[in-house]
DNA sequence: TTCTCTGCAAACGCTTTGCACGGAT
DNA sequence: ATCCGTGCAAAGCGTTTGCAGAGAA
């Protein structure tokens, strides 16, 4: 936890125990959780957490670049502690999202002229190997 | 109205009045609107819509192929008439949303063994060329 | 008749906002 | 003393659901 306390305190981020516990459940899974997941993950742990402290966390860690956002599926908003070049791929049985590497350069778009793209993000939505494999969810 | 009546037709749609009305709202815009801007801009014509019928009506689009949500904000669904293989780009300062081209085969990216896509999108985020000129709004 | 479509109103789920308490600076 | 972070409750917004009436087949 110390190694976190300096991370987030180096981007900017006072590290409160809230603000460590949030970014260890984020970075600590490749389950790329919505704020309510990692509601109900810590919750056991920090009985007085709330959930306006995890979006107003979470919110604050896309602001410093610690997490991006994924709205892969319109419904709640999923969050990556993995800032670098990868794809998401979520399975529409199970509603898991899993990365996947991607073609470096693939994702350098041609766009138009005066556009200039701070976020680039490659989405796909199909059937997992589980899924595909039988295992109803 | 005659052509778009047909179309509907074969792809297994029931061509009511509504149905013509949201698809020709849909399809003769590249603004990659949301219900709700496909509601407003229906309902001085067309009094008696309701949101509920614009919702179902998109949904049963999609279902059927003739449409495909576009989830880049997560904030409201887009929905996009034009199914082949494009990009989108968000404008973070204006909100519109624009297609661009993409290279064939870039969006091909390799999935683990098992996984198959059926939908794949590439989402950019960013400053489009009018909002970089300076012009607000 | 029977089935589908439409539309109103209410419910729902995710997220944000207003406000107050408490701890840190 | 001031500022910032936290948490509760309530509101907000996009979307879905339940249900009834109208209309097509």
């Amino acid at each position: 936890m110390k190694r976190t306390a300096a991370f987030l305190a180096e981007k900017g981020i006072r590290p409160s125990y809230q603000r460590l516990r949030i970014y260890g459940a984020l970075a600590g899974t490749k389950e790329h959780p919505s704020a309510e997941t990692i509601y109900r993950e810590l919750l056991p742990e920090i009985p007085s957490l709330s959930r306006t402290t995890v979006y107003s966390t979470l919110a604050l860690f896309t602001r410093h670049g610690l997490a991006v956002q994924i709205p892969i599926d319109g419904e709640e908003m999923r969050y990556d502690a993995d800032t670098s070049e990868h794809g998401h791929f979520r399975c529409s049985s199970c509603g898991r999202v899993f990365d996947f590497p991607i073609a470096k350069g693939s994702l350098a778009p041609e766009l138009p002229a005066g556009f200039k793209a701070e976020i680039v993000q490659l989405f796909c939505v199909g059937t997992c190997a589980a899924c595909a494999a039988g295992e109803e969810e």
